[in-house]
DNA sequence: AATATCCAATTGTAAAATGCAACTGGTTTT
DNA sequence: AAAACCAGTTGCATTTTACAATTGGATATT
């Protein structure tokens, strides 16, 4: 007889200690970027705005990925005091630390793909940007987030 | 009565414009940037080199990415002429241009993850390393893979 | 005070993706 | 001639995702 715990995201049994592979294991998949960019480009904090992207997520996936993303160390939760109800979601310094990840991948895709350029101004002048822009958007996430720095 | 082509990675129907969600329909996924990997720092360039990465990758997901990749224009297919029946995979230049996100990728992990430092010290060198080392490497992979530069 | 709306989820179910092992037809090596 | 190797393919079980409806409690409106 045997109690076995299932946590599904169990930490510390990796398929390898690969750099490229242990950040894939956290945010390799089609939604947690777009939860982590929303948070930060988009100053959404609460389940519901969250819910809200143009990419159309589903509840039970959102909160299956705010739960792994909490467990990982990237977000946090804390209970509004404004509304009993709420929940804020903020970023960590490990969750504000995926931004170049992010800048990459945008500069990536307005070479590559067919970006709407228009609607998306903020992202293209990050990708444009030098590593100072990059250093002043952590700087003012950590702000936002009550992130010591 | 009406013909419907289906294309499982048919192209131009996207979630969104936004430029981190177009890059996440191409490599948002557990195994396509572990390919890539492979193919950029490890040389490999067959089938069966790739399906001994440490992660495992079963060959019936490889067959899949590496038709996705290719019909998203990251890889290219070639025959090889010293082997009749073994298929060169290579790197396009939107292929290479992945190098940055991938650097991202592992200087967040060193910084957070778990990493194996010893058996990773190209990643260390590369996520360390300033713009002249990505623009080095790409140079590198251009010639190896035959891209024009 | 009663009603409607909003909150972060949860539930049920169908569809799709993944994991795993065995196998294929052909090629090259021994 | 036999063994090993090549890029996949096949069948099947498990896991993940998508989608829609619903929950119990909190807040806002009338």
């Amino acid at each position: 007889m045997q109690l076995v715990l299932k946590n599904k995201y169990f930490m510390g049994n990796h398929r390898s200690y690969c750099p490229i592979n242990l950040a894939l294991e956290v945010f390799g998949d089609k939604w947690s970027l777009i939860i982590i960019r929303d948070i930060m480009f988009s100053g959404k904090r609460h389940f519901r705005e969250l819910l809200q992207s143009d990419e159309k997520i589903a509840s039970n996936i959102l909160t299956d990925r705010l739960a792994m993303l909490e467990q990982e160390g990237i977000i946090t939760k804390e209970s509004d005091p404004d509304h009993k109800q709420k929940i804020i979601y903020s970023l960590t310094s490990k969750g504000i630390d995926i931004l170049p990840v992010i800048k990459a991948m945008g500069e990536w895709s307005f070479k590559y793909q067919p970006v709407d350029v228009e609607a998306n101004q903020h992202a293209k002048m990050l990708a444009d940007g030098g590593n100072e822009l990059v250093e002043e958007i952590k700087h003012q996430l950590r702000k936002e987030h009550n992130v010591a720095s």
